[in-house]
DNA sequence: AAAAAAC
């Protein structure tokens, strides 16, 4: 019964009235669909209901309205009576809402995919002369009618900050109960008066509210005469840190039992006995291999020829059945033997990347889509989508994908991964089926597994109007929508599937989705769906497809943790990373600041208070609504994308940033993967995250396509250490630098203070 | 230990 709870009388009339007409459909019908929809549930509404519903059929006759005092939960105003039916939003409808919705930022997501910037991409060293906020050019643009904090605080509604500021966990929620709804933001002034009528007072008033505060709260420190900030100079920086204090840092450190446990499960032995290895010295293995960097599009021409060799290879393992019991993996790694293929031995490795055959940006200068064997069509929409000319991972990936190789890739984020792989695999589909008629009703040729809805969705947007270009079609199956549309698409025959695992297995097993025709299959983030819980499904999805079938395995992380796929299904793959993907070439900049913990929600507050899109990450799901939530209250629009919200909810939040509705987003790391949003120029790590690839997936969503971004992570006094850990492991400089409240280092990672440029200016 | 992924 929880569906009686939603109040549905004591509305006002006017609220009811369709006044918005065609254009506020959305909210108005969606609701009254629901009504409709909840009305037969209940007793002593059914017969009224039954009744009022076939009464339209009958032609017309005296309708037996609802309850016509206001304040009853079947409350009908005699207006909305004589309109025309109320038309149910049904699932389609819906579906197709959502549909539009991607259509609209399909133009722009095109564009998204990528960078423009290769070329102008600053150096690192350039990089610490960017100009600050004031010098920007989009300075101030979006914002200019919002009042200034000056101008707001003397009518602030709710309660009052300059005593005390409710900032714990428990403040947030009784504070701002039921009645207000999150979506009523400053920024959408002109739902108020729509639906709830105890909110329009407080809803103006919100927009009056000040921004967060600093200076009048908490007295600014005098920069010189803080003693704390002399000694930051006497501090040593990462950077600085030698050998000797790292020596230092691991006596005294008692061993990390936790260590590597991501890997452990991969390979027990070795990660017991793993020594910890030295930056320095890994340092210098990837330099190595950067040495000896081969041509990787001669690499992908492929000698073999895939049945044939494929085959043999393939029955020297164990078959599949084999080997679901007992012990999970093989000890055996066939790749080893395997020139092109091979890991680096177990007990040598931290990062434990698979060694790749590396492609250099200036190899694939003057080459084009077309040289790279992509068809004339499909190489004219990437240009309308902006890509020009490959980046290197593309330039790697695309003729050995072509060759109808299995390919292991990795790419730095936001390095153009998902053309990589989708514009050759479009290409395969248009091959195999050339001169076959499309049929209604085909299986899919192919599938493309992500993790996250959202990022399903985006590679859909990318590759659609690839698709589209040469014929053929493609489709989203993904969880937390009705799956009527998604099976109506199946039905009418698509080539190209989307998804994420849960809802792709359900509709095989429901017999809905037929991948026996299947010829490739892509995981983006591959290391990622291969972690626990994530890799059985898609194990028995990969089992569906056509025997022998292409896989792709892509990923800005990839290392032995897919060794469990590759074992299974891929074969002789060929592995491409791109040289030279390290700090000195990243666009990011990466700081951590140790903070006191009670300063950690007003600095965060402060972090986020700025022009320019901030990306917020949390660990848990409660955390990042809460922040959300704080951040809203200090009058910073945020909204928080994690599992806990429903797709809709999701989707529309991720839209609201990208769209530049709200400039902060506080997530889960749910976001932390694939997600690509222009113009993040600040994430911000409200948590650290435990694992070094999290911290670059993270990280990656700002810097993409060579644009300049910074990374600041929150960190706690004791957890140091395990931070210069991880961040040794994912190769990153970043100074550790002691930040409170008022510090102006916090001001000026968000970048609000002005430069000397600005001043005499 | 959390998050993600299906009804």
């Amino acid at each position: 019964m929880p569906k009686n709870k939603k109040p549905r009388g004591g509305r006002p009339a006017a609220n009811f009235e369709p006044r918005y007409g065609a254009k506020k459909t959305s909210f108005h019908d969606r609701h009254a669909g629901a009504r409709e929809g909840a009305r037969p549930e209940r007793g002593g509404f059914r017969a009224d209901a039954g009744e009022r519903r076939s009464a339209p059929a009958a032609g017309g006759y005296d309708r037996r309205p609802g309850s016509r005092s206001a304040g009853h939960r079947g409350y009908r105003p005699a207006e909305a009576e004589t309109g025309a039916p109320k038309q149910r939003w049904s699932a389609q409808e819906r579906a197709g809402r959502d549909e539009a919705r991607s259509i609209r930022n399909r133009a722009e997501s095109g564009r998204r995919e990528t960078p423009h910037h290769r070329d102008e991409r600053p150096r690192f060293d350039e990089r610490s002369e960017r100009p600050r906020y004031n010098d920007r050019p989009t300075a101030g643009r979006r914002f200019d009618d919002r009042p200034r904090r000056d101008d707001r605080g003397a009518e602030r509604p709710r309660f009052e900050r300059d005593g005390q500021r409710p900032t714990g966990p428990g403040t947030y929620r009784d504070d701002r109960g039921a009645e207000r709804p999150r979506f009523n933001r400053d920024e959408r002034p002109q739902r108020d008066d729509r639906g709830f009528a105890d909110r329009g007072d407080r809803a103006g008033a919100r927009n009056e509210r000040p921004r967060f505060d600093r200076g009048a709260e908490r007295p600014r420190f005098n920069r010189d005469e803080r003693p704390q900030r002399d000694d930051r100079a006497e501090r040593p920086r990462f950077n600085d840190r030698g050998a000797e204090r790292r020596r230092f840092d691991r006596d005294e450190r008692p061993r990390r039992d936790d260590r590597g446990s991501d890997r452990a499960r991969f390979n027990d032995a070795s990660s017991a006995e793993r020594p910890a290895r030295s930056y320095d010295a890994d340092r210098a293995r990837r330099a190595f291999d950067r040495d000896r960097a081969q041509r990787s599009i001669e690499g992908g021409r492929d000698e073999r020829s895939r049945p044939s060799t494929g085959g043999a290879y393939r029955t020297e393992r164990p078959r599949r059945d084999d080997r679901t019991g007992g012990d999970s993996r093989p000890s055996r790694n066939d790749w080893n033997a395997k020139p092109k293929a091979a890991f680096e031995p177990t007990d040598d490795v931290v990062h434990e990347r698979l060694e790749a055959k590396s492609v250099a940006a200036v190899e694939v200068d003057g080459v084009s889509f077309a040289d790279l064997g992509l068809g004339s069509n499909i190489v004219e929409t990437l240009a309308n989508m902006g890509a020009a000319s490959p980046f290197a991972i593309q330039a790697a990936s695309i003729p050995a994908v072509l060759s109808g190789r299995d390919v292991l890739a990795r790419g730095r984020t936001g390095s153009g991964k998902t053309i990589a792989f989708g514009a050759p695999l479009v290409e395969n589909v248009l091959k195999s089926q050339a001169g076959k008629r499309r049929e209604f009703g085909r299986s899919p040729r192919a599938i493309i597994l992500a993790p996250t809805r959202e990022l399903a969705l985006q590679i859909d947007r990318t590759i659609q109007p690839i698709a589209r270009s040469v014929g053929l079609f493609t489709t989203q199956i993904y969880g937390g929508v009705p799956q009527g549309r998604q099976v109506g698409a199946l039905k009418k025959g698509v080539d190209i599937v989307i998804g994420t695992p849960g809802r792709v297995e359900d509709l095989i097993n429901q017999g809905k989705l037929d991948l026996s025709d299947c010829r490739i299959a892509v995981l983006d983030e591959a290391d990622h769906m291969c972690e626990l819980g994530f890799v059985e499904p898609v194990q028995r999805i990969l089992r569906h497809t056509a025997d022998g079938s292409q896989k792709l395995l892509f990923s800005a992380t990839l290392d032995r943790e897919v060794a469990a796929l590759v074992d299974e299904f891929l074969v002789d793959p060929a592995v491409y990373e791109v040289a030279g993907e390290d700090q000195d070439s990243s666009t990011i900049e990466h700081r951590v600041l140790v903070i006191e913990h009670r300063d950690k929600a007003d600095i965060l507050t402060s972090l986020v208070d700025r022009e320019g899109k901030t990306l917020v990450f949390a660990r848990t799901r409660a955390y990042a609504d809460m922040l959300a939530e704080q951040f809203d209250d200090a009058g910073i629009p945020a909204v928080s994308l994690h599992g806990d919200l429903n797709q809709a909810k999701r989707t529309r939040n991720l839209e609201r940033l990208t769209s530049g509705r709200v400039n902060v987003l506080v997530a889960t790391d749910v976001a932390a993967r694939g997600i690509h949003v222009d113009d993040i120029d600040l994430v911000v790590q409200a948590d650290a995250p435990d694992e070094y690839k999290t911290y670059l997936h993270r990280s990656g969503r700002t810097g993409r396509a060579g644009r300049s971004g910074r990374v600041v992570t929150l960190i706690t006094r004791q957890r140091q250490r395990r931070m210069t850990e991880l961040l040794q492991r994912a190769e990153i400089d970043a100074p550790f630098e002691n930040a409170r409240l008022d510090d102006d280092l916090i001001e000026e990672i968000a970048g609000r203070v002005p430069t000397a440029a600005d001043l005499t200016a």
